[in-house]
DNA sequence: AAACTTTTGGATGAGACGTAAAAAAAGAAT
DNA sequence: ATTCTTTTTTTACGTCTCATCCAAAAGTTT
């Protein structure tokens, strides 16, 4: 019996992610929101409550995402190497898109509401482990396929991984220079060679 | 004949440094810099003009500050591994300080302010090459101590470091496990021993 | 018709940045 | 010493934008 709503939800809310990642949290106003996402004002506190009660569904939306296709694009790859190297082509953003000099919505939430939001805080701390395991469970994949060494320390490398993806979220936002950033990845992905 | 400033130009322009790295541009307001600063309103305006200009010299101020600090740490060690595991230490905040969860006001500006601020693109684009001039600079000093192959490519690496360094600053303010980045530098820093 | 949501349009109170005019202070000159 | 000039400080204000909420009108389904 109730009247349906005009829009869709989860369509919307993506709307959102694209804002606030480009302009964060403090510079992106409920009037850009409400121009950007086509939805009347009072619809939009009604949906997703408060300012930052949508930025929280928009980051956690973001975060889902990212992490199901990181996994799914890894899946598909069975050389772990080749794997990675073009994981981070993609990072880097050779097939230039306009989301590459928006960086990466985590990272740059990371510095912008840390130190000092502890409900942040333990979201980006789960999507961190998140993503680190991914990385570790794709090496041990590696060593068991005799493509790596046993005596690589899954655990620090996966890490190292980790700290220079967010680097580069960082540094795509300067530079369009994307073939130092490769060959500084390839620097990298040569340890895996022993 | 004009009456003297009762404050110290430098010393208050630190003060605003303190508080623009660790709450960004848009969350620090006039009236907190009022209340940090110690100095008054007018006074401020009078001093370093508008908002936005008072942020450009306190980032400034920081940029050269790092710079500077980086190359004396590095030139006082002539063991050019040894000297970028101990900046790497530093960096991850072994002893661990209040300003390690603040990060790098520099990484912290990039994520915050682009894209859409030329001014700012370009003073970050400085500083970029800046550091990585430190890094590749030290780097042929290895090479030529013989401490280094003269088959590194200097530039890749250098550019490695430095996104490694700008990961780290992120992930600061995420966790307080430094045993984890600390095993990943290790790693990093191995290629150097190849 | 009833029930519910969306839309419209505005009210509100807080806080933002920047400025202007008056008051106070410090040195210089007579 | 006193007055004058210049600058800082104080205080108050103006204008704008912010986030949030509300009441009434319009629309859609059962």
């Amino acid at each position: 019996m109730p009247r349906p709503k005009t829009f869709d939800e989860t369509e919307v809310l993506d709307k959102a992610v694209a804002l606030f990642w480009k302009q964060g949290y403090h510079s992106t106003s409920m009037q850009h929101l409400v121009d950007a996402l086509g939805i009347n004002r009072a619809s939009l506190y009604n949906t997703y409550g408060d300012k930052r009660s949508l930025f929280d569904k928009a980051l956690e939306r973001y975060r889902i995402s990212n992490q199901k296709g990181m996994e799914e694009f890894l899946a598909g790859r069975t050389s772990v190497k080749q794997g990675l190297k073009e994981l981070f082509e993609v990072a880097i953003g050779k097939s230039d898109g306009p989301s590459t000099e928006k960086g990466c919505f985590v990272v740059n939430t990371t510095t912008e509401l840390l130190p000092g939001d502890p409900e942040i805080l333990k979201a980006l701390s789960e999507n961190k482990t998140a993503i680190e395991r991914i990385f570790e469970n794709y090496l041990s994949k590696g060593v068991q396929n005799g493509e790596i060494s046993k005596t690589l320390d899954t655990k620090a490398f996966a890490s190292l991984l980790f700290t220079q993806y967010n680097g580069i979220k960082v540094l795509s936002k300067i530079s369009r220079n994307r073939q130092e950033l490769s060959d500084s990845v390839s620097l990298m992905l040569g340890i895996l060679d022993g």
